[in-house]
DNA sequence: TTGACGTTTAGCTAAACGGCTAAGTATTAT
DNA sequence: ATAATACTTAGCCGTTTAGCTAAACGTCAA
């Protein structure tokens, strides 16, 4: 039960569902970009994503000095359907894109 | 955001879990059943009922001195679909599944 | 090689959470 | 009416978690 349990704690919390919710939309993000997305310190955005990843829901690919995330094709299908259509309307969410669509972020 | 994210967070947590997945098997359970079944006091099992219900994914249905408890009907059902084949042969959900036979319960 | 930059790790604090006991509410049985 | 039963609410305690700062790590530029 540890898998759907562990990916549903990596779930639970506001700041990490912005990120999938972003990540449904983006394909890839910087680490940079997140940080400036959720206003966090590098240290507990990196802590977020360390949470994702141990769940399994978020891969991270490093290119020299910067690390990109992106949603694992293993993700659950289902899970990933029902957010989509839960967030897709969200106000936060929609502001969160507006905001991303903002930030230049690491060219590279 | 809050509709998913507190249907995240009662999902969270192992105790909640393991009920919620009982419900898949059994349709309504009463209170002494999970309570039997998590082997934790009448207090700790209501407060996870009283949060499974706060986030939509439960409902109760008081008969005398009995309170049962079902999944709603509007238990998000990409979520159900996904628990049901991850659970489904989980050896913890199926122990509790031989458990849950063996509990005679309130008759009534 | 040295320094700067992006990210992670370690360590702290405050808040949230899961468990308990005890007290309260509601319903049935005597 | 009184007592017993089934559940909920309130309050306490130890653990976990999200945030921070500071230090470490790894990579690129000078």
């Amino acid at each position: 039960m540890n898998k759907p349990l562990n990916a549903m704690k990596a779930l639970s919390d506001r700041n990490r569902l912005r990120v999938v919710a972003a990540l449904m939309n983006q394909e890839e993000l910087c680490a940079c970009h997140i940080i400036e997305l959720l206003q966090v310190t590098g240290a507990t955005a990196s802590r977020h994503m360390g949470l994702l990843i141990r769940a399994g829901l978020v891969q991270s690919r490093k290119n020299g000095r910067w690390v990109h995330y992106r949603l694992t094709d293993t993700f659950p299908a289902p899970l990933l359907q029902w957010l989509e259509t839960e967030l897709q309307a969200d106000p936060g969410i929609k502001a969160d894109r507006r905001a991303l669509a903002k930030i230049a972020g690491c060219k590279l």
